[in-house]
DNA sequence: AAGGTGACCGGCC
DNA sequence: TGGCCGGCCACCT
């Protein structure tokens, strides 16, 4: 029983949620719909404990650059470069091509 | 209770 | 884009 799920938290999971299939967002895209766009880091926080759930697609969630700053915390080295890819996602040394392109704003979702 | 940490961002050069 | 620095805030020990 996690209480420690606040509701910061699940703000995070539902807005990785709603990244529709081969696009990608940034951890600060992210924490601006939530309001809170100083609190990028958090959202890289919440994605942390968000990697124990399935629902959750955290290789979709990159920083502003389009590095794959997180796909260290994945399961392989290039598990994340490699669930990109399989959606059409162009990756190339931990950076995504065409990132403006695959792009998407959660924002436009609200 | 206090301090350290972090999957970041924005500004500057 | 890349490197450096400061800010920012919740979580962990």
């Amino acid at each position: 029983m996690e209480l420690t799920n606040d509701n910061f938290f699940e703000r995070v999971y539902a807005v990785a949620r709603q990244i529709p299939y081969g696009k990608v967002t940034s951890y600060g895209a992210i924490a601006k719909v939530l309001g809170a766009a100083r609190s990028a880091r958090m959202v890289g926080w919440a994605m942390n404990a968000a990697h124990n759930l399935e629902d959750v697609p955290a290789h979709r969630v990159v920083n502003r650059k389009g590095l794959l700053t997180g796909k260290h915390h994945f399961d392989g080295t290039n598990l994340m470069q490699q669930l990109l890819e399989s959606e059409g996602i162009v990756v190339e040394d931990n950076q995504i091509i065409n990132f403006e392109d695959v792009f998407w704003d959660p924002q436009m979702k609200f």
